[in-house]
DNA sequence: GTACGACTTAAAGCTCACTTGAGGTCAAGG
DNA sequence: CCTTGACCTCAAGTGAGCTTTAAGTCGTAC
């Protein structure tokens, strides 16, 4: 069992983010020794497990439903499928983008906006601007 | 020339955003008629150009060093190879949950935090954890 | 010429993901 | 036993990125 700070220590993550992760029911704590939590290693994954998704843009509410409380992810294997095609879609554009930034720093071109390698690498990107649902 | 209407219309960027946006530098009106802005459609690429950075992750701050007002690529190559390479380790990130997603919507373990393969995936994007600088 | 409605501004408000601060509790050490 | 200090709670504050609201301006249609 770990106590707050070695969780802290281990993770990179502040005592404050943990209290309110477990307050939005992202992680739980395993009891208490009077009122100071402990938490089991298992923690550390999950946490690294938000982390992965923070970064990869999903806010803490769908992350909370990925992956449940325990760290297992959610059974409904139909949900984690829409998110891996979701990332998917995000990877293209993303590297499209990437892409063009690389041109962009080294094509002389005067106006990439009208450089037609620059415009055919955002292109890909842009496509799917239309068929988004929102935000 | 299109007014802000149109503008709203044809890239689905409701209108204050769009002034927030010429507020903040990132896109640029090109007259008025009276009290109404007047845009020119290269803003429509500018504004896909923003989308697209936004959904890689980065601040409107961020955008604003990458693209003038006017939506042409920063002169400075170096910010722009930066920012490919950071998009290239979010690239790769993302790669990892989504086979992470893909591979726990199909793998019958009981415990994806034991599973071997499911770890090894993580593994792959957690490792640029310890590197990264904050937030 | 005046009424309408699409636009304008400035300021305040909102959500997300936390952080900060004030004041309280409790286990361990001296 | 009593102090210390690491932890606690709850409320308010923060910054990004907008949205909403209230009040005003202007070109066009009648």
């Amino acid at each position: 069992m770990l106590d707050i700070t070695e969780v802290v220590q281990r993770s990179g993550v502040p005592a404050s983010a943990l209290r309110y992760y477990e307050e939005k029911g992202l992680i739980a704590s395993t009891g208490r020794r009077g009122l100071k939590r402990l938490f089991s290693p298992r923690v550390l994954d999950q946490l690294a497990l938000i982390a992965l998704g923070r970064a990869a843009g999903f806010s803490l509410d769908e992350i909370g439903g990925m992956f449940d409380a325990s760290g297992e992810p959610s059974i409904d294997r139909a949900i984690l499928r829409e998110k891996a095609d979701a990332l998917d879609a995000m990877i293209k554009k993303l590297s499209a983008m990437r892409d063009g930034l690389r041109h962009a720093a080294q094509c002389p071109a005067p106006s990439h906006l009208e450089c037609d390698t620059f415009r055919r690498l955002m292109t890909v990107a842009l496509a799917r601007r239309s068929s988004e649902s929102k935000r």
